[in-house]
RNA sequence: GGUCGGAUGGCCGAGUGGCUAGGCAAGGGUCUGCAACACCCUCUACAGCGGUUCGAAUCCGCUUCCGACCUCCA
């Protein structure tokens, strides 16, 4: 039995064949660094994390590839000139890099707290800016781009007679070039342009623009596609495995990739397109304009109008993946209360695994655990069905500890196999350290009552233990008539 | 307006024709000095209306509601 894998191209389940065995390469887009990291930059990492994890586990050798936006896309195709970063730049008054460097620490920051692998290569746009005008120079020699007064277009109609423009996001390029709603919207800039559905692989910047590179067109930089299609093309070939991104980036995004690859390359650049869903929050896509957008620090922190509380890291990355990847989830107090108390459960059941007795007699047989964890994650990486295995292993275990059923040796064995094999290595579920300072204040104050009780009890015995003891520990205590203080 | 997707018990969320996912919450019980934990039991839902079928949450049609994309977006 097969991995399956939903294929956005196809619009079906497909069992993943490498291209080339044992190496599979993987592409993920990144994030455009102009902004904290929020909690829906963190989905798409996590799902493609446990994919990674997964087809380790079953063997590949993987080369994961996950960028960073650090040219800016354009802010509308209408704009002038400025591409987001710099814009948020001129806000702050610094260099444009600062903001990436800035919010690229930020969103790896988040990432290592979620316990999401380092890609094996992060490529920054603006690191490969030789790639995409080459790529782009490939485009016009194959009369797939024309140049306008300094701007590179991609020619989508052309593209459109012998290809499939669309295919990949249902679009039917006659109602793009009707334009969308009822008024098609006037975009200035948009008269440059043969045909609005064509899109831009490099822009002439301004005298003011910050961020520009030479180019044989001119100063300028390059569009947001080309960017995608230029590194992945470097680092896994003209032909990889899988590529992957949130549904959002279905379109353009992902549409403009392939035909920028065929039109080059003459192949689709993937073999597996692969897309998260969104995070909603009250049935709504997070948005600015809404006001609903909740930080990764926010949510560590509990500091937003919208938290109860502080969430841990692994309650959001057990959140995320209590949900199937294709399907929208719904973020609630509740529902992350519900995970945190589920993953403390079997984080302690795995825990208790280890010290299970053996008996001479056993009456459950583990191995169909592990069936039913390999049979849901080959059917399209199902990992709430993984999940509530795992919650089943747990029970076992709880009972077994209990004296409701027996287990022997190798099913102890398997037993903890699985919590180690799937929950932490797969899915990447770990047990958090409790070293949380204000529990380390909360125990030094009460051990402080307790000797302050022994010497009201005159148990000087007690006191000084109490005060030697930490002393030890290297914790200096302080008596004094307003009380006793304490220090490291 | 176009395209696509969705509506599951108090909440989150699996499930593409028959075998009550799972977690959280709630109620009852066992255990327990008290409590917590754990275990057992209970709560058996599929937006509405028709249709197909021996049998539908699952297939078809209609209706209502919601969302995403069509512009940057994870």
């Amino acid at each position: 039995m097969g991995f399956k894998l939903f294929n956005s191209h196809s619009r079906s389940l497909e069992t993943f064949e490498p291209i080339k065995t044992p190496f599979v390469g993987i592409y993920i887009c990144g994030p455009t660094v102009y902004g904290p990291p929020h909690l829906g930059h963190v989905r798409g990492p996590i799902v493609f994390d446990v994919m990674r994890r997964y087809l380790k586990h079953m063997g590949y050798k993987t080369r994961f590839v996950r960028n960073i936006t650090d040219v800016g896309h354009l802010v509308n195709d209408a704009d002038s000139g400025d591409d987001k970063l710099a814009k948020q730049a001129q806000l702050e008054q610094v260099e444009p890099m600062q903001i990436a460097q800035t919010y690229t620490e930020k969103y790896n920051w988040a990432m290592r707290k979620v316990n999401v692998l380092a890609p094996d290569i992060e490529p920054r746009a603006s690191g490969h800016i030789l790639e995409q005008i080459a790529m782009i120079k490939q485009l016009l020699d194959q009369g797939y781009a024309y140049e306008v007064d300094g701007d590179i277009y991609f020619e989508v109609s052309k593209y459109a007679k012998t290809h499939d423009y669309g295919k990949l996001s249902g679009r039917v390029l006659e109602d793009l070039m009707d334009g969308a709603g009822g008024e098609a919207r006037a975009l200035d800039g948009q008269d440059k342009k043969k045909n609005a559905v064509d899109f831009a692989l490099w822009k002439k910047a301004s005298a003011e623009h910050i961020m520009q590179w030479e180019s044989p067109w001119g100063m300028g930089y390059p569009g947001w596609h080309i960017e995608c299609s230029a590194m992945s093309a470097k680092y896994l070939g003209t032909y990889f495995d899988i590529h992957g991104g949130g549904m959002d980036l279905l379109f353009p995004h992902h549409e403009a990739e392939i035909a920028q690859s065929k039109a080059a390359c003459g192949q689709d650049p993937a073999k597996y397109w692969v897309h998260h869903n969104m995070i909603t929050i009250n049935g709504q896509k997070m948005a600015k304009s809404l006001n609903n957008g909740i930080t990764v620090e926010d949510l560590f922190t509990g500091k937003s109008h919208l938290l109860e509380q502080a969430y841990s890291p692994m309650t959001l990355r057990f959140f995320v993946l209590q949900a199937h990847y294709r399907g929208t989830l719904d973020f609630s107090n509740a529902a992350l209360q519900a995970s945190e108390k589920g993953l403390k459960r079997l984080l302690e059941a795995a825990e208790l695994s280890q010290s299970l007795a053996p008996k001479p007699t056993n009456n459950y047989e583990v191995q169909k655990i592990e069936d039913a964890i390999l049979a849901s994650m080959n059917e399209d990486m199902n990992t709430p069905q993984v999940i509530a295995h795992l919650f089943e292993a747990a029970r076992i275990t709880n009972s077994a500890n209990g004296g409701q059923i027996d287990l022997n040796q190798n099913n102890i064995d398997k037993l903890q196999y699985i919590f180690k094999t799937y929950a932490f290595e797969v899915l990447g579920i770990l047990s958090e350290e409790k070293n949380d300072s204000n529990m380390l204040d909360g125990v030094i104050q009460m051990l402080l009552n307790m000797r302050k009780e022994a010497k009201a009890n005159k148990d000087f015995a007690l006191s000084d233990k109490i005060r030697d003891d930490l002393s030890a520990l290297g914790l200096k205590i302080k008596d004094s008539r307003e009380g006793t203080t304490w220090s490291k």
